[in-house]
RNA sequence: GGGGGUGUAGCUCAGUGGUAGAGCAACGGCCUUUUAAGCCGUGGGCCCUGGGUUCGAGUCCCAGCACCCUCACCA
């Protein structure tokens, strides 16, 4: 639908009279009477800016009289997202990263540069500096006395109330996405927050940050499908990494005792609210710890996380949804239901707020409110599938009838296998509430040392959140005798995690001698879909990889 | 891959087989403290694409494309 209406250029004047102009060409038109009024429509630096929500705070303690103005002064730069011109006097109202501001322009104070303002339309970045004042109704307000033209946008932005919502274009043209939809915008300042915050715990700890290959010989530390490539002069074939895994444990090798890497992985499978085709993982290595020290990493690092993003939040969202709730209240035919479900979400906020007050960290995730606040739940494997699926993980026979029961294939499949899936069918999406399940079936878990009491189990817990695997962490398997067989049994296929090729240089690291180690890897894309409320993960990443790459045009 | 849904003006959306609609945005007019500003007027459409049924299709049928939800698959 893009392609063809975005290629139709003017639209053609029909029967007599003026030629129908679109907003495109009115915008040009406006662009170049801009320049014959000695105006540059695409201006050039402009130096100290205040961010609006600065300029707010200089002002908080001032007491302003309504309809009159102060002598303080602020110098503002954003795009218009409202324009109210009345005769000799307009409001414009700016937003920036941090906020809107509006200001008041008068034909008396702009003089020669009054006409100017009749080029401008909403969309266009402004920077305009003047004093400080409210009007009647109490409106924090510059009055301009410079007003500069920053950039002319010769496409109109979408409406103004809605915003954009086609979510096609949302993530095709994230670029307006961001500047009209300022929620999409917080959640992305709240992304780079959580990002700063995990990276500041980890260096706080002690942890080297550093960067390993993406393009990979060999792929490995994970079971699934590599994107491949090429490369032209060592005329190589590569792969773009699924896991760093293989290459953090070597610099364990090397001598850097804790170490991670904020890593963009790229997995050929399926796209879903919770997969896209890369994404971004937090892995860290710790030697001599274990994977009970990285279950306390995860609470730490989610602690760190949540500290920085949803304090801030949680009123931001409450507000927004007590706005739309307004909005549906006063649509006469909108579904009952629709605000019947917002009045649920917020009673969820509500919820939310009270334990933050009382001290938790709590947030709302799809309606639902969960509690971050560790220490997080520690459930065996073995127990939760005794719990839900109610068979006995050794038990071969009844893991095999429930599984059949449930009409999940269990043909030639590994008992491992089966009782994983048996696992994921009925365990899982039962863990709301933050959950680290340990000690999971030996034979799917080929990089991690084996329980010392019981070897059908390996020392491997996965972190759960709203049914949703937010991270996975190892006691590491160190000893090159056992990593080698198990890299065999996987090059021949065994147990469904397949490994193509066996990384002879990663067994022979081992044989240098690896340190007991824990390890980790956490979901950051997961981890910001549950701290800012985000139901798909492409909510949670700027360009998520959509169909089709035609849809761009001029 | 299965099931369900959506696709109409720049944006958000109505539309009942019979000449294509609203709000916002745009254009013209009035207006010096407005609050999603208002009032009067004007322009703007390959109704996703391709077939079919029909005297007549935005509407009904079939196929396709794109997106969303869901199930399956997926460390």
């Amino acid at each position: 639908m893009t392609k063809q209406k975005n290629d139709t250029p003017v639209c053609e004047g029909k029967g007599a009279g003026q030629p129908a102009v679109d907003q495109v060409e009115q915008r040009r038109r406006k662009r170049d009477t801009l320049r014959e009024l000695g105006v540059e429509p695409y201006g050039q630096r402009f130096e100290n800016v205040q961010a609006v929500a600065d300029v707010r705070e200089a002002v908080k303690a001032v007491e302003f009289e309504p309809g009159k103005r102060t002598e303080h002064r602020a110098r503002v730069a954003g795009r218009i997202a409202l324009l109210r011109l009345m005769g000799k006097l307009a409001f414009v109202t700016i937003r920036d990263r941090s906020g809107k501001i509006q200001l008041g322009l008068s034909r008396a104070d702009l003089g020669d540069s009054w006409p100017v303002l009749k080029q401008l339309d909403l969309g266009d970045i402004v920077g305009a500096e003047g004093v400080l004042g409210k009007t009647r109704t109490g409106e924090l307000t510059v009055w301009v006395d410079r007003l500069t033209v920053l950039s002319k946008a010769v496409r109109p932005p979408p409406e103004k109330w809605h915003g954009l919502t086609d979510v096609d274009l949302r993530y095709r043209r994230r670029y307006v996405d961001l500047f009209s939809n300022p929620e999409v915008l917080a959640v992305f300042q709240q992304r780079s927050a959580i990002i700063g915050a995990i990276r500041a715990s980890l260096v706080g700890e002690g942890y080297y940050e550093v960067d390993t290959p993406v393009l990979q010989p060999i792929y490995g530390g994970a079971a699934a499908r590599p994107f491949t490539t090429h490369h032209n002069t060592l005329d190589m074939k590569l792969y773009m990494r699924i896991s760093p895994e293989l290459y953090l444990k070597r610099l364990l090798v090397g001598g850097m005792e804790r170490v991670f890497e904020i890593s963009r992985n790229f997995r050929n499978e399926g796209i879903s609210t919770k997969h896209n085709p890369e994404f971004t993982m937090v892995e860290l290595y710790e030697a001599y710890a274990d994977y009970n020290v990285m279950m306390e990493r995860v609470e730490q690092m989610v602690a760190a996380a949540y500290d920085v993003s949803t304090l801030k939040a949680l009123p931001d969202r409450t507000e927004l949804l007590e706005r739309e709730k307004e909005r549906i209240g006063t649509d006469q035919d909108e579904a009952a239901a629709s605000a019947y479900a917002e009045a649920e979400h917020l009673a969820a906020y509500q919820t939310a707020r009270e334990g933050v007050v009382a001290g938790r960290r709590m947030v709302v995730f799809n309606g639902t409110v969960l509690d971050v606040t560790p220490p997080w739940s520690r459930r065996k494997y073995a127990d939760l599938l005794l719990e839900y699926a109610g068979v006995a993980m050794g038990d071969e026979a009844a893991v095999l009838a429930k599984a059949k029961e449930l009409g999940i294939e269990t043909g030639g499949k590994d008992h491992a296998v089966v009782v994983n899936t048996l696992f994921e069918a009925t365990v899982e999406r039962q863990l709301i509430q933050p959950t680290f399940v340990y000690d999971y079936p030996a034979a799917i878990c080929p990089l991690t040392r084996r329980h010392p009491d019981d070897p059908s189990v390996a020392l491997r817990f996965e972190a759960f959140v709203a049914g949703m695997e937010l991270g996975n962490a190892y006691t590491e398997l160190n000893d090159p005798e056992e990593q080698s067989a198990n890299f065999k049994r996987q090059v021949a296929g065994e147990g469904d995690e397949t490994m193509a090729v066996m990384d002879d240089d990663f067994l022979t690291a081992l044989e240098y001698g690896m340190p007991p180690a824990g390890g980790l890897g956490v979901g950051i894309d997961r981890l910001v879909m549950v701290l800012t409320d985000s139901a798909s993960i492409r909510d949670v990443i700027l360009f998520p990889l959509q169909r089709s790459t035609a849809a761009t045009d001029g």
